[in-house]
DNA sequence: TGGGGTCAAGCACGG
DNA sequence: CCGTGCTTGACCCCA
């Protein structure tokens, strides 16, 4: 089983992607940028290796406009070195990467236009996948598409337009449900007529369910049989509704109990994809906690990094975390992330907020400058007084931990919860 | 016509 | 000049 997030890194150092709007494009600003987000690729596939991640979900945004015809560098040959390093190090890795066009690739339109486009762009991810050296179990994830007052024409269009692609798409292309046209069972049906692999995703099917008689793991059963052995082993997606928000919407990280409850009911030969918004961080909390041989100190690795969130929530939290870390013979991992949960549930006080404040600002208050001093001063004056969000204190204390290179806070979470 | 989804770019403001 | 906060872009379907 292997368990990754998409796209984006929380609190990893240089590995955000740039971006160019149409009308300010030139090669010169697009080759920067492709270099730019290469980097910060290679750097995510490092962290990754390094976090014992081996899921990982490719952004389309690696290449800016990269399915547009207003980017025609051919970039792939441009970078080709760079490309297959980072290509060599996620094979060596046994690390299985994918793609996810948005809701905006649309194959089964009626617009002529559209599927054009939408071959454009698969034929754009599937560049990446393949000047990485892929191969075809580095799938492309599409969603099926719209209705069009016309569902059962609309999925026809859908089989026909597949028939388009070029052959190795076809066999990287993976269709997945949605929470608003296309259920599971839907899916699947087209699934087996074209004979790809289907991916469930349980957030969708819960939001626009096939039959509520069935649970998650018969749908997952019925998706397995759409995985052919060159496809790699099945691959599902799963995410966690946000209470707080529109049903379907993610939830800013992945309760540990309701997933290991979940996960105890699927195959070991399952790789699973988390949507979340706290993404990398998501997936080491899972990965460790089906881990059957983790030592505690992969506990207190994270530790190291949650610790000053913990601080900025609950003194109450950070004081019990501390006690059970203690005895260096166990691996409490589930009770672990489930007080860091709690915490983070916890709405943080002006008092609790200064108290880690004043912990960060301890690895500066000797070698700051008095300009420094003073703002930070006031800053932390304003703060208590309500005059200023909690975030501009911390952004300040963010650039600091730049400017002294203070790599232990800057590896934290405490700039990026 | 605007919501839906997402992030970073771009812009307009304040000090 | 800086930092902050709001709007726009890129994409298409659907109510």
């Amino acid at each position: 089983m292997r368990i990754g997030y998409a796209c984006l890194t929380v609190g990893v150092l240089e590995t955000n992607f740039k971006s160019c709007m149409v009308k300010n494009s030139n090669e010169k600003k697009l080759l920067e940028i492709i270099e730019y987000n290469l980097k910060s690729l290679n750097n995510i596939i490092d962290y990754n290796i390094e976090n014992n991640i081996k899921l990982f979900r490719i952004s389309s945004d690696l290449i800016p406009l990269g399915s547009s015809s207003v980017n025609n560098i051919p970039w792939w040959e441009v970078f080709s070195s760079q490309i297959s390093s980072i290509g060599s190090k996620i094979r060596e890795a046994d690390m299985r990467v994918s793609m996810h066009p948005g809701q905006y690739t649309v194959l089964n339109s009626p617009n002529e236009d559209v599927v054009l486009r939408a071959i454009q762009d698969l034929n754009y991810h599937n560049r990446i996948l393949d000047s990485l050296g892929m191969d075809r179990k580095s799938k492309i994830i599409l969603h099926i598409g719209g209705v069009y007052n016309n569902k059962e024409k609309a999925i026809k269009n859908f089989i026909s337009n597949f028939q388009l692609l070029a052959q190795e798409i076809k066999e990287r292309l993976v269709i997945e449900n949605d929470h608003k046209s296309y259920n599971i069972g839907e899916a699947l049906e087209i699934g087996r007529t074209l004979n790809i692999p289907v991916v469930f995703d349980n957030l969708h099917n819960e939001v626009l369910p096939c039959d509520i008689s069935k649970d998650d793991q018969y749908w997952i059963r019925q998706c397995k049989e759409t995985w052919e052995k060159e496809d790699g082993p099945q691959k599902i997606h799963y995410s966690q509704q946000d209470k707080g928000k529109r049903s379907g919407a993610h939830s800013n990280t992945i309760e540990i109990e309701q997933f290991m409850n979940f996960v105890g009911k699927i195959d070991d030969n399952i790789d699973i994809m988390l949507e979340v918004k706290d993404k990398n961080l998501s997936a080491v909390k899972c990965i460790n906690s089906i881990s059957k041989s983790k030592k505690i100190k992969a506990l207190e690795v994270e530790w190291s990094k949650y610790k000053y969130n913990i601080l900025e929530h609950s003194h109450l939290h950070y004081n019990k975390i501390r006690e059970i870390l203690k005895n260096k013979n166990e691996y409490p991992v589930i009770e672990f992330y489930k007080l860091i949960e709690e915490a983070l549930n916890i709405e943080e006080t002006i008092g609790s907020t200064v108290n880690a404040v004043l912990h960060i600002w301890g690895y500066f208050k000797s070698t700051a400058t008095e300009d420094e001093k003073s703002k930070f001063i006031k800053l932390l004056k304003s703060y208590e007084e309500g005059k200023k969000p909690k975030d501009s204190l911390k952004k300040f204390l963010g650039k600091l931990a730049f400017k002294y290179e203070e790599y232990y806070l800057l590896n934290s979470y405490y700039f990026y919860l």
